[in-house]
DNA sequence: ATCCCGAGGG
DNA sequence: CCCTCTGGAT
């Protein structure tokens, strides 16, 4: 099968299946996305819904945030992945935008990674989901999810080159919502260690259920 | 033992 | 490129 096709098939299947996907993250406003992407680092997005609400609530905006301290956001994170990095980098984001962006969440990816705790795909979601920019974040489910799908090679090795592949290959407008069929489907169907191909729909175009179903060299 | 919407530093 | 950070669910 074709790439274009592949990617066309997919596309529609998931577009039918959910077509204004969204976030599974709790947030009201950018800042509370933001940290809320922050800390969903290594964490599942539940996890992180059961925390940012006391979070919100003490801190309900980049400046309280900033003038806090440690030992104040601590404990509240403290039950997620890596919670002494995070509330390092929670306060020192929250500082950076308050003393050079207005307490605003800045659009552009390069300037979004210049806060931190804010990688590449951190800067991506928030340039995609906020802003609605071409952007494709590539997390362990993007990246695995490709991969299978075979809607990148099977070859790439690091997610900046499954990011590469799939913003070359999806229609700019889709990117967006791409992004979390991708995901959705990862975090559902597509699981990382068994995979529920038995109510999967798509199998017809996965690379991964062709190797692991193979059909039987009959009549070639 | 492996995975979850990774980032920073060496 | 590698390593560390580091909690909870399966």
């Amino acid at each position: 099968m074709q790439k274009k096709e592949r990617y066309q098939s997919l596309l529609n299947y998931f577009r039918a299946q959910q077509p204004e996907p969204e976030t599974e993250l709790h947030y009201t406003n950018p800042y509370e996305l933001l940290v809320a992407v922050i800390l969903s680092a290594q964490c599942t997005d539940k996890r992180v819904n059961m925390v940012t609400p006391a979070l919100f609530e003490r801190f309900p905006t980049p400046a309280h945030l900033a003038a806090s301290h440690f030992d104040e956001v601590f404990p509240l994170i403290k039950s997620i992945s890596y919670p002494n990095n995070k509330a390092k980098h929670l306060i020192g984001m929250a500082q950076m935008l308050v003393n050079e962006f207005n307490s605003e969440v800045p659009a552009g990816v390069e300037t979004l990674q210049k806060l931190p705790g804010v990688g590449r795909k951190t800067a991506n979601v928030i340039a995609s989901v906020v802003y609605n920019a071409p952007a494709m974040a590539v997390d362990t489910h993007v990246f695995r999810v490709s991969k299978r799908l075979g809607l990148v090679s099977q070859t790439a090795k690091t997610p900046l080159e499954v990011e590469k592949q799939l913003v070359k290959n999806i229609p700019q407008e889709d990117i967006p919502k791409a992004h979390h069929w991708l995901i959705l489907h990862g975090r559902y169907v597509c699981l990382a260690r068994s995979p529920k191909c038995g109510s999967c729909e798509i199998t017809a175009w996965c690379r991964y259920y062709e190797k692991k179903h193979p059909i039987s060299p009959k009549n070639t």
